[in-house]
DNA sequence: TCCTTATGTACAA
DNA sequence: TGTACCTAAGGAC
């Protein structure tokens, strides 16, 4: 499931793809895009936060957003008979993909693209993204830092685990205003994110547990958090934290769920 | 088998 | 601020 850091992976993925790819929308709700990309090659893909753009001929871009469900999945041919959930499936000589539950799968042209690049902030994982971009909405706000972190408008590709785990890392309390954030936080902070997103590519997961507090470096027993990856206080929730001992936070915030150590996190 | 939950966003009021 | 939307997994029965 889906921060910027999966996204940029499947920029990678779909990328293998090599001649003409035949398209189809078994679920049918994609169907006449998927007819007019069909036996084109896949010419390009790029990612700019949590939107993928996938590129046939000259201007013509597949738009895909996951949203908090969609799911891409690989393998190779024979592509076995897609489910009816299946919105887009692409498939090359040698393997397919399918993607299922997006919130957005959209065949749109360069000024489209153009108008959802220029709505999205700066991206840790690009190399044209200016934080400085992002400070000035930053600094400017009364809103929370852990807010501003998760608008795609001051920051693309954050999701909730980042944000959670950047702050805990960065020891900033999720509930200072923005404007209270010193430019060196925030250097501290973008810093943070472009390893921690960049080591999130190649590993397709989230890790965010330095070294030095591993378990095994720890003296503790080993543990898996339930997402894939492991991380300091996402879905914690009242579990110790591995820092200090104190009972890891959550709450509320923007009805999504926010989690801190008020121990290590301090305003 | 039903209910809850989830790494997200957009739109209405 | 609330709600709608998209899917699948896990847990309670």
């Amino acid at each position: 499931m889906p921060e910027g850091h999966t996204i940029h992976r499947l920029a990678l993925d779909y990328g293998r793809l090599t001649g003409p790819v035949r398209a189809s929308s078994p679920q049918g709700k994609f169907s006449d895009a998927a007819s007019l990309v069909d036996g084109a090659p896949l010419a390009r893909t790029e990612a700019h936060g949590k939107h993928l753009f996938l590129g046939f001929r000259d201007s013509d871009w597949v738009h895909i957003h996951l949203g908090l469900f969609g799911k891409v999945t690989f393998g190779p041919v024979p592509a076995p008979p897609a489910a009816d959930t299946v919105r887009l499936r692409l498939t090359d000589a040698t393997s397919y993909v399918d993607l299922r539950g997006p919130t957005t799968c959209a065949l749109i042209n360069d000024a489209e693209k153009a108008a959802v690049h220029a709505r999205l902030g700066p991206d840790p994982l690009r190399d044209d993204a200016d934080p400085g971009l992002a400070y000035r909405r930053i600094s400017r706000s009364r809103t929370t830092v852990a807010a501003l972190l998760m608008d795609q408008k001051v920051v693309a590709g954050v999701g909730n685990v980042y944000r959670a785990e950047v702050l805990f890392r960065q020891r900033i309390d999720p509930y200072r205003a923005g404007r209270d954030i010193t430019p060196a936080e925030w250097d501290a902070v973008w810093a943070d994110l472009v390893a921690l997103m960049h080591e999130g590519v190649r590993n397709n997961r989230i890790d965010t547990v330095r070294p030095e507090h591993t378990p095994e470096a720890m003296g503790r027993p080993p543990r898996v958090d339930d997402h894939g990856g492991e991380v300091y206080v996402y879905r914690r929730a009242t579990l110790p934290c591995h820092l200090c001992g104190t009972e890891i936070r959550t709450a509320d915030l923007a009805s999504r769920n926010l989690f801190w150590c008020p121990g290590c996190q301090r305003s």
